[in-house]
DNA sequence: GTTAAACAGGACTATTTTAACCCTATTATC
DNA sequence: GATAATAGGGTTAAAATAGTCCTGTTTAAC
């Protein structure tokens, strides 16, 4: 519970490899694969959500890859959270009301979403600019 | 993804109703399950794990339930958290380090392990107590 | 212009986790 | 002793996650 998904690890470690090879390197999926040591179709799906957000921008063909598509102080955890697991709901109520037993008369509902919207800004407030400071340092 | 375990809203509905019985009342998990609508069975489970924490005392034989083992104000959500789903994990490697292919190599620990105990503070955060409040007001 | 290496993405399968249920104790009241 | 409750082990069912497969498209290199 309460547990990030292996698709957002992927994706947080590609983008992590991507900053560190810089703006300009094309990096295919295989070598992200392969370097990281897990599945190249699955990192491809993570890869795929986070070229729709721009997060990641992608060159087709022979020579192609990714890059990055921000500069890194632009991309936040949260980002990448979003691009690859979508709008997040601590609560099933968020989902889909009828996945609440009791809706109509749940009294917990405002204070999950202010612990959801707390949790969104701790995700917001690190860029991966600071990550990478992390990492070096 | 992120999501809270439905045992975890069965177990936080059934605090906050335990505690606006009062702390005499002995309630029964059939009571709550029809009030609230859920699986009698289930909230049970709940039950017992928040009774091994102290969270919830029970009274066993005829007349018998649960009410709460604390004041309410000396209940967090965290704890709750804690008697339901145990341990929080936000990564694999926190459960088993077996369970993250790059343990040795990953860049990621520190930022996650920070992040767990920043949202861990943010579940400390608010008590039953405050909670009650929110419903009441 | 054919080939090959890469991304794009839909559909499917397998695995794991979560939720729910069943059944048998045990406890205590009447 | 009957009954109404908690205690809890074990099993099954459902849902979510992770991973695979396959086919198409793009483009560089030959």
């Amino acid at each position: 519970m309460l547990q990030v998904s292996r698709k957002f690890e992927y994706g947080l470690h590609a983008v992590t490899y991507l900053a560190t090879k810089g703006l300009g390197r094309v990096v295919t999926v295989k070598e992200m694969a392969d370097e990281m040591g897990f599945s190249q179709e699955f990192l491809s799906k993570a890869m795929q959500s986070l070229k729709r957000a721009g997060i990641a921008a992608s060159v087709q063909g022979v020579k192609g890859g990714y890059t990055l598509g921000k500069s890194t102080d632009n991309i936040t955890v949260a980002d990448i959270a979003l691009a690859i697991e979508g709008k997040p709901h601590l609560v099933r109520c968020g989902v889909k009301a009828d996945r609440c037993e009791i809706f109509s008369s749940c009294h917990h509902r405002g204070y999950m979403n202010t612990l959801q919207h707390k949790i969104q800004v701790l995700l917001a407030a690190t860029t991966v600019h600071s990550l990478l400071k992390e990492i070096v340092g």
